[in-house]
Order: structure tokens, then C-alpha cells, then sequence
DNA sequence: CGCGGCTTTGATGTTCATCAAGTAAAGTGG
DNA sequence: CCACTTTACTTGATGAACATCAAAGCCGCG
């Protein structure tokens, strides 16, 4: 007898469709996704887009953005696997309202969303955890939006900093996914001044920085400037 | 035969129960559901309460808002009767991150939450009718944080008068229904600018004010300015 | 009336964006 | 692999945007 193998052991989606899903179910979630694979950089799905599938982050790492009038681009969002992040209007909307793209290579399994919506129709357990799932995720970006725009330009950085250090990372030590711009972006603050802070937290020991490596040095005193500021 | 006396007709929650739920479940909604009158400046809920309840606004205006370690408060949203406001994180959360007050006098339909989670349990398609609602909320509140923080502060005075005139009151005339200084709380910046920026507005013609009264006479020219600020 | 809170306006200083110029780093084609 | 180009980063100087402070007017309420 041939097995079906499917590839989703560690796949977040499927222990929220594990407990409530029948096996026969599960087996067809296997089927119909497909995988793909980005490279860093590429685009998953663009603002404006048909929503056709419950896109799910294996690996890797993205930023959700905002296209705004003036070109520039504004950061809703940057998050790693068992987020969901990119399917936050999936439910509401027929296009995306944001883009998408890999700041790291990522693996993003796409369902049908014709088929994750028979799922919730047809199983309300099923539909109770997506929803949890899916209100945990909106509830983040509001709450960090609110974060953000509450602070000041060190307070931002501080913030943003820690946000990689303990959210994305757990360490201490780590690179930079984004460019000083992209910072900027995220905290809607200019480029210079974003390097300009950056600086004053190294001349003040605050941190280290070797290009794009962060190392956090005076963790309280990062905690008090975000508090702060 | 006494008659169960179910005054839900203009209720937009029943509407969405109505064309999945049984008859006898929507009975049981009626029963189950106890109605609340707050007065202006209510407090229907506060951040930190325990989340027992699926709240509904039937009638009145009210505002979502948390308060900031400094003593201050960031105001969230401003939203009519079905918006479902208060309800973000029912789903992800055990107690409320935001707290909810009345702007006007408002009624609140409270109905279990535990009831409402055993319907979505149990039926499918309520579940995804609610899925999408609740979507539709958190899809509003995260794009008007990310059109506040990206505007600079005429643009976000513009922004919010537009708000109110189009999306709440639907009219050019209108009483704000909150303080200058809430005004500042919702768009973060200080009470004295947005004030100055009112009086600036004024004085260019663009809108009229008799204290709370506000009336837009160039509507065109507070759209460049929102657009472009 | 008189008190307290909300509103208004001006003056002042801080914070921040913008501009400019230069350096480092990272692609790109020969 | 090197010269070339482009992009990212950095720092300083400047002015604009904004918060803060202060003083005065207004309005509702006891």
C-alpha cells in the first residue's frame, strides 16, 4: 500500500487541523497544498492580488507592506513561521490589501481557500481554532501598531530592536533582516535618523553593531529607552 | 401560547445568525442575551476584565481605547452600532487589552461567549459568517492605524474629520462626539495642535465650528490635504 | 457667583525630516 | 578578478514640524 506522504509534520496548520480534522481531511489538506519556495526578496503575493489560497509560512522569514501614494513603502508586519501573517484579510476581502515578500528564502505552503472555507463550514471546531489563530495575529499588529505610534524616534528603535532580539530571534546576537530603510519604514521614521539613533545606542554602549549584526549589550537600559520613549 | 418576545429585528448579529442558525437557536439567542444601557461616558468594559461575554453594540457610539503607562490614553477606534467593536480578541484572549466606553447613550446586547463559541462549534456556517466579520474589524482598525501613522498632522486632522463625516455620521455637518483633546489621543499628537490645526482650517474656510459643531465647506480641499499630508 | 475643566492662542524649544556630501559595501560586466 | 556602477550606509548642517508651557477666555455646573 502506498502512503501518503505527507511532508507536514512540523507544519503548524496541521496540528490546528490535527485535533479536529478527520483523517481522510487531513490527507486531502496534503494533497491539495502546493509548496513554493522564495527566494530573498521574492514575492509572495502582491497588494491588489485575487485572494485564491491560505498561504502558510513554513520557513524563513517575511515582511508584510503597504504600498503608499508616494511610492515609498510602509512595514505592517515582519514575521516568522506558525504566524499566518499573510492571511490576515483572507476572510473579508477578495484581494490582498498588503504585500507580501520573503526577507529570508521561505518555504509557503498554499491551500485552496475554497477548501480551508468547506473546512470551517463543515467542521466548527476546525473553525473555532482558525479563528483563535487568526484573531491572535490581527490582535499583534494592532497592539504593535499602537506600540509603535505611542513612542518617539529612540523609543521606536529600542522597541524595534528588542522586538527582533526577543520575538524573532531569542537572542541577543543577530543580523539585521532588513536595511536601515526598511527600519525606517517600519517605524515610520526617516532612513538618516534611524542610523543616527542606531549610532548614539553604540556611542552610549548600548549595543554593538558590525554592519548589519546587532549584539544587545545593555538590554535594561534598551528596555528603559523603549519604556521611555 | 405565551410568544418569545425576541426584539433583535435591526440586529445585525441576529441577521448573521438568522440565515444559518435553527429557529430554536435563535430562540435560545434571545434568551440567553442580556441588554445594557450606558450613559454617556460608560465604561462597558475595561482593560484587564475578564471576557465573559460576546458584546454587541445595538445602538449609540462608542470608543475603544487603552491606556498608556503614562497616564494618557491612545484611543483605538470610534465605531457605530454593528462593528462589533469591542469583540477583537474574544477569541484569542482571556481578558480585553482595550477597554470600550460610550460616547453617546448606547445599548449593548451581552450573549455568553461560551454559547457563541458551542454555535461555532456546532455550525459551520456561523462560523464563517462571524470569521468574516470579525475580519472586516481588525482589516479596519490595522489599514486607519496605518493611515493615521502615516500622514503628518494636518493631513491626520483632515483624515479624522473626513472619518467622521463619512464613516460615522454621513454628513457634512456633524457634532464631534469627542474632545479636542480625544482627537489628539486617537490621531497621537498633542491637543493644542490639533486645535491650532482646526482654527487653521477655519481660517482657510475649509470647515466651519461652533464649539462641537463642525461643518465641512470645502470638501475637496480637506481630501488634497489628507491625501497629501 | 465662583470653580474647574475644556478650549484657544502665542511663545519657545525640542524633535524630527530633509538635504547634501562622503564612505563603505555589494552587485555587474568585461 | 578587477574596474565600474549602483545601492546602502553614515554624518553634519539646516529648517520645518511638532510638543510643551503659559496665560487667558469660555462654558457648564454646583
Amino acid at each position: 500500500m502506498i502512503e501518503n506522504n505527507c511532508e507536514c509534520t512540523e507544519c503548524q496548520f496541521r496540528n490546528v487541523a490535527f485535533s479536529t480534522l478527520k483523517s481522510g481531511q487531513v490527507n486531502d489538506l496534503c494533497t491539495f497544498r502546493k509548496e513554493f519556495l522564495y527566494q530573498k526578496g521574492g514575492i509572495i503575493h502582491r497588494e491588489g492580488d485575487p485572494i485564491n489560497d491560505f498561504k502558510y509560512l513554513r520557513s524563513g522569514l517575511v515582511k508584510v507592506f503597504k504600498s503608499t501614494s508616494n511610492g515609498s513603502e510602509q512595514i505592517i508586519a515582519i514575521t516568522k513561521p506558525f504566524d499566518f501573517v499573510s492571511n490576515i484579510s483572507i476572510f473579508s476581502e477578495d484581494r490582498y490589501k498588503y504585500s507580501v515578500s520573503a526577507l529570508e528564502e521561505s518555504e509557503v505552503c498554499n491551500i485552496r481557500l475554497d477548501y480551508i472555507k468547506e473546512l470551517v463550514a463543515g467542521n466548527g471546531k476546525f473553525a473555532l481554532e482558525l479563528m483563535t489563530k487568526l484573531s491572535r495575529i490581527s490582535d499583534k499588529i494592532i497592539l504593535q501598531s499602537l506600540d509603535i505610534r505611542k513612542r518617539n524616534l529612540i523609543g521606536r528603535v529600542a522597541y524595534i530592536l528588542l522586538y527582533f532580539s526577543s520575538d524573532i530571534y531569542s537572542s541577543n546576537v543577530f543580523d539585521l533582516p532588513v536595511s536601515r530603510k526598511e527600519i525606517a519604514d517600519y517605524i515610520s521614521m526617516s532612513t538618516a535618523n534611524v542610523i543616527r539613533t542606531l549610532s548614539d545606542f553604540r556611542k552610549e554602549g548600548i549595543i554593538r553593531l558590525y554592519g548589519k549584526t546587532v549584539e544587545i549589550v545593555d538590554i535594561d537600559k534598551l528596555k528603559l529607552i523603549s519604556a521611555k520613549g
